[in-house]
DNA sequence: TGCATCCTTACATCATCCTTACATCCGGGT
DNA sequence: ACCCGGATGTAAGGATGATGTAAGGATGCA
């Protein structure tokens, strides 16, 4: 499952039943989640800035869902929304995600939905600030004294960089990927080679071997890459 | 509106005539649209990277619309995908979006709603570059003997201001943003040549040689911009 | 027109890859 | 335990295709 550090929803909805079903579900996924039960006590609420997003009911007593999201947005061009509605006018999808909602779901709705939709919200921001804070977006693979950065295809042995040539980097990326799992040679043929490229099975057995003059530390007792004999090759789960 | 800058969308769907009408409504809508009918083909035009946006079909021959979001997820966290399907069951939606897709709509779907909610991820993703290029423009690319003033657009070696020519000056700066990070011949003349230029991807290499030139002291030895075989070219990341 | 820049082209050079041949290992049958 | 056949390990070299390089013609702008 996926970091949830602190992400703390603000509902604003006045069917109280609703949103005591949400909140608890939403606080049993890892959420912080608080109701406020109408249009001016969610912008007091809204007010705080202690939210990561707001789910936000159309149809509210006093102040209607829309004047919420517009001085939200007037305020904070960031903060993800997502509306909720009893109607599914198509019309009023299309408006409220114009006036700057993100997402928008038809009630009645699944519960494992509105988690999912608001978990990819969350993640989009949160990636967004990761990559604002220079973090780079990188997917390291790291094994305990082998590491793959996969943004830059470079790979680091016990603190060394190691120069791979293409196949024999796509071949460690392909079996790294999935430790455990083992592929035959024609899977790997067809992952790291061409579709439709005719080449020998022996060719993956002669590109294992000089990957693992490379990466290991006694090639012909390997730790990393290991053979499955009468299959095909495998990359270690011992970590 | 908010400014529409260029928002290119890959569409990935088998069904011909509902593509032709999405591509049509996409187009009018300001949008640059191009279909592909299975996940391979899907796959190598991601790969071009030229893309602001994907819409991809659950069903597709061949690779399925799962499979195609896995492997762009591997390469790219950032891009919104909207997924298409005609399933409505809450599982499916679920699993999509855990797995990476920003959102998801259900076959027949309104083409109005469909712009709304891609509206709405490229309003996001946009807003969050904006934020992340506020913190960095202007600024000054200083490597240990390079300096690039992207203000402007100076570039001084050694000590001494160097004249580069248009497309060098792009090149450079272009993978100087992102040290260490590579880039296929594809995509740097997706981002430093006009989208639709059809130039051969030789020419880059020739460019490259060029700027080595003229930036580098042992232009066959390269420090700065180093050739990544049978892939591309990358910004030195030593420092 | 003159100039700078760019794209193409042709050729040289080089890294990589596939193959090949042979050694070694494994597992099952006797 | 031994042997045998097939699977796997190993290393080297030529073929292949990618990249480096330089020159010249095309193009656009002053």
């Amino acid at each position: 499952m996926v970091s949830q550090v602190n992400r703390r929803v603000l509902i604003v909805e006045d069917d109280c039943d609703l949103t005591e079903v949400v909140t608890l579900h939403l606080q049993n996924e890892g959420y912080e989640a608080v109701a406020t039960h109408d249009g001016r006590a969610g912008l007091d609420a809204f007010a705080t800035g202690r939210w990561t997003a707001i789910l936000l009911d159309w149809m509210l007593p006093g102040l209607s869902g829309l004047d919420v999201l517009r001085e939200i947005r007037e305020k904070d061009r960031q903060i993800p929304v997502l509306m909720l509605t009893a109607r599914g006018e198509e019309a009023d999808k299309v408006l409220g995600l114009e006036l700057g909602c993100d997402d928008y779901m038809t009630k009645p709705f699944s519960l494992r939905e509105l988690t999912a939709r608001l978990n990819a919200l969350q993640r989009r921001v949160e990636l967004a600030r990761d990559i604002a804070l220079g973090s780079s977006e990188n997917k390291v693979l790291d094994f305990d004294s082998l590491e793959i950065d996969h943004a830059k295809r470079k790979v680091v042995v016990r603190g060394e960089p190691v120069k791979l040539t293409l196949k024999e980097y796509d071949l460690l990326f392909t079996l790294a990927s999935h430790p455990g799992r083992t592929y035959s040679r024609a899977q790997l043929l067809n992952k790291v080679w061409d579709q439709d490229s005719d080449v020998y099975e022996h060719t993956v057995n002669s590109h294992v071997n000089r990957l693992r003059g490379k990466i290991e530390e006694n090639p012909n007792r390997p730790r990393y890459i290991l053979t499955v004999w009468g299959i095909g090759y495998r990359f270690t789960d011992d970590f």
